[in-house]
DNA sequence: CAGGAACCCTAGGTCTGACCTATGGTTGTG
DNA sequence: CACAACCATAGGTCAGACCTAGGGTTCCTG
């Protein structure tokens, strides 16, 4: 014997049947013909074992069964429409998550401005912003877990990965000592100077490292840390107790500067260096209109910031 | 372009797609060959215009989206699955409605120990006794807002009925005046007594008036009533009142007479007379197990009133 | 009471879509 | 670098969702 099994549109031509008590009237209802219904209804009473109707000449009638599915139905077919139109308000940001990734430095300045940009223009939607350092961000968007991001690399390049720059990050010199502030660092006075570095855990991936390390190796210095913290805020806080310089991206640098090191400034490398900042999902996927969104109010907000992006 | 509707197949697969991460995984789970699972989540993607996963190299990952819908799809598929356990239930008696039909002299002294009988059983249903007057039940029957019903008829025939007799209830002369219950009571001194009569908006479809009839006119007497009243008990009273004398089921005499009518007693008629209580359900209609489940219970319990029925 | 209207059902035909197996392309792993 | 794990595609079968056409009741009406 053939097991159907219950499905929405027989609890739609169930409910019509029951409401109008007729098969053709539910038919026409439903825009199908009468013996599509009574099909239908057969079908359910068959897979439920029990019978809906009783077919009296003119009409039909439900049983106390019907009775008993009713509210049930209904229940269920009010549940698939939420569901629908959960989904659908999803969709049009007007409600659901929005999720992004966006590591370090970008996050640092650009964050709360981008997430008030997204909640202006879709005030139902929640945001999240994800990411504790790019390499992390990397693996989330390998695995799959984000499907784009905002982070900064040190080359533009990337296993499978599609990178796009939009802005570059000056790195720059931060001291308490006005006179370390003169003149442009050079690399020599980079690999003399007693600094203090953050992401200590990802000080061998770090981008910002990785720009610094290829500025020292050009020059045939070695790289020389007296201290190494997790966060940038300590950072900058020890530099402002005149403990030791550091190198961060410029936007930090006017961001974090005057609220926890207010005597200290800062100056360009010389040459000058750049972290890039850019997007990047996988190579070859199709994105959604959050992650299209996102990456626009990124853009616009990091290129206020940042310099754009200046292929060399 | 085909527009695909939601199902609840659909929902399953992607439930068990989001809970494994893997369509071969949740093909495993239901039972299917992969690729049916995947069609299945496609589908789902294309009605509701949004995509559910990320396919990245190992497994799926659900996006935002999915996340999303996750719990309506799991109301949904609640609800209708509620709405089976529902019909189950009330199918198996556990709960739901049991509605019955069952007209006058049966129920006033039935009704109350056949619904005892019915949650005794089953204590969770819902029982129905319905109706005023037999003549009103054939109509329910007819039009099928009944499916079955115990009633009183004249006579065990009617058109496009199904009418199977089950007991005879004697109908007997009753009176506050010991002079009129020495002997039995013919046809004679019937239609010179003062009656009181009960059923008097059906008195032309009454079943009990019918029998009356019928006897009177064997012997070219005319019926009389002096008073005409709507419901047994009123009757019955009255004739403890010793303001007229009645002809009423035997039931309905033992039941009532004792508590309305302290000083009157019962004798028979002579020839006896009896209404018949039968079971009528609309003819060739297979019947429902809650209607089975009533019929063998009013049966039961009428026969430990009345007679057995005995085809004359 | 005959005819028609308003229901239902059945019969038989078309076509979508649910499902399968087989196979090819990616990705991650020993 | 081969292998295992996983998803997608292709192509074929079959159930079932729909239709039209027509037959049987019931009920109303002239």
């Amino acid at each position: 014997m053939v097991v159907t099994v219950l499905s929405l549109h027989q609890l739609r031509c169930f409910l019509a049947t029951y409401e109008h008590g007729s098969l053709t009237a539910a038919a026409a209802e439903l825009g199908y013909a009468q013996p599509s219904v009574s099909e239908q209804i057969r079908a359910l009473e068959k897979t439920l074992d029990v019978p809906l109707f009783r077919r009296v000449g003119r009409g039909v009638v439900p049983t106390t069964m019907a009775d008993e599915l009713r509210p049930h139905a209904e229940r269920t077919l009010a549940a698939a429409d939420e569901a629908r139109r959960a989904v659908a308000s999803a969709r049009n940001f007007e409600t659901g998550t929005i999720r992004f990734g966006m590591f370090g430095t970008a996050r640092l300045y650009a964050g709360a401005g981008l997430v008030a940009d997204v909640l202006e223009r879709y005030p139902g939607v929640r945001v999240e912003l994800i990411g504790q350092n790019s390499t992390d961000v990397q693996e989330d968007l390998r695995r799959g877990r984000l499907e784009a991001a905002m982070i900064a690399v040190p080359a533009a390049s990337s296993e499978g990965m599609s990178v796009t720059p939009v802005a570059k990050d000056e790195l720059v010199y931060i001291s308490a000592d006005p006179a370390h502030l003169a003149t442009p660092v050079t690399a020599h006075r980079l690999s003399l100077a007693k600094l203090v570095m953050p992401e200590t855990t990802w000080r061998a991936v770090d981008s910002t490292r990785m720009v610094l390390r290829q500025m020292l190796h050009e020059t045939g210095r070695n790289p020389m840390t007296r201290i190494e913290v997790e966060d940038v805020e300590t950072a900058v806080e020890l530099v402002g107790m005149g403990l030791a310089d550091s190198v961060i991206p410029k936007g930090a640098a006017v961001q974090l500067l005057p609220r926890l090191a207010p005597g200290a400034g800062y100056v360009s490398l010389r040459p000058r260096q750049y972290d890039s900042l850019a997007v990047v999902h996988r190579a070859g996927a199709t994105l959604s209109p959050a992650a299209r969104l996102m990456i626009e109010l990124a853009t616009a907000r990091i290129r206020q910031i940042a310099e754009p992006y200046d292929p060399r």
